[in-house]
DNA sequence: GGACAGTACATGCGCATGCATTCAATGCAA
DNA sequence: TTGCATTGAATGCATGCGCATGTACTGTCC
């Protein structure tokens, strides 16, 4: 009645599935850990990542928000959000781009740094037990 | 100033980043191309493939809710609304479980069935697109 | 039998997301 | 300069999600 899958679509299929699991398992404690301790989503603390890494590499202390875009999985709205929310918990301060007037460019305040220093090592914590393991258990809590 | 990451630290978060990407360009592609030309979103569809998978293997045509869950990565009200959507678009029908009497049984109507066969090459496609290459660009239309 | 904890599913609610649209600023062309 | 397409970001809206709670049923212990 059903057609099979070829062992090549098995294979994606399989991989998917995997996938799935390990995705949903690393977001679902992600976001209810940090979001619990630290008052951030997980793709509110990727973006705290992003700003950090900007901050530390770059030289420049400001990033632009279509730079930041394409780094974070999130629609533009999504994104632009987002970024309200950081700035209403005063984590991260927007700012005109001088450049381009159209711009906007994030500055991480003192604030925002140490929430993100805060919250790391409870972040590579989720990511050990989800990830680390094979495959950690759905959502159990971590230690600390 | 910000401690830097142990080099197993660094390799999880690489990793992560890595399972967000693919997740993201799988997730968004099969969200969108499923949606536009079968009304189904992604975790529709892989309810409605185990469905097809425990009519098929079990003998049994008709899968429990609660058997249902742990397989897809949702939270129980979250199953809960998507079936009653599969419901009323005539993909599935839910009925009282006899044994069980809190339990709900669900059956894949035929236009359930048809509706899944007709959509698994595509999410076929979409999933080599993304994951088959190495990394598929974010959000492109697959050929058919 | 009756009380009570536990399980299976449904529902109210708030929130984050994506799409479509809007607004402002830029770049280019006539 | 004016006009127009393009780009960067904000916002209205609909939708799907998770959490907390509610409702119905089961099994156990007295």
């Amino acid at each position: 009645m059903a057609e099979l899958d070829s062992p090549a679509e098995a294979g994606l299929v399989a991989q998917w599935r995997d996938l799935l699991a390990r995705h949903a398992a690393a977001a679902c404690m992600l976001d209810r850990e940090l979001g619990d301790r630290f008052g951030l989503g997980m793709s509110e603390f990727e973006v705290l990542e992003r700003l950090v890494e900007g901050c530390d590499a770059g030289g420049g202390h400001a990033l632009r928000v279509s730079e930041l875009a394409p780094t974070v999985h999130l629609s533009q709205s999504a994104l632009s959000r987002l970024i309200a929310r950081l700035e209403k918990a005063g984590l991260v301060t927007r700012a005109m781009c001088e450049k381009d007037r159209r711009g906007i460019v994030l500055t991480l305040t003192e604030a925002g740094r140490e929430r993100y220093e805060q919250a790391r090592p409870l972040h590579r914590e989720v990511l050990d037990l989800t990830l680390g393991d094979g495959l950690g258990k759905p959502c159990e809590a971590p230690s600390g």
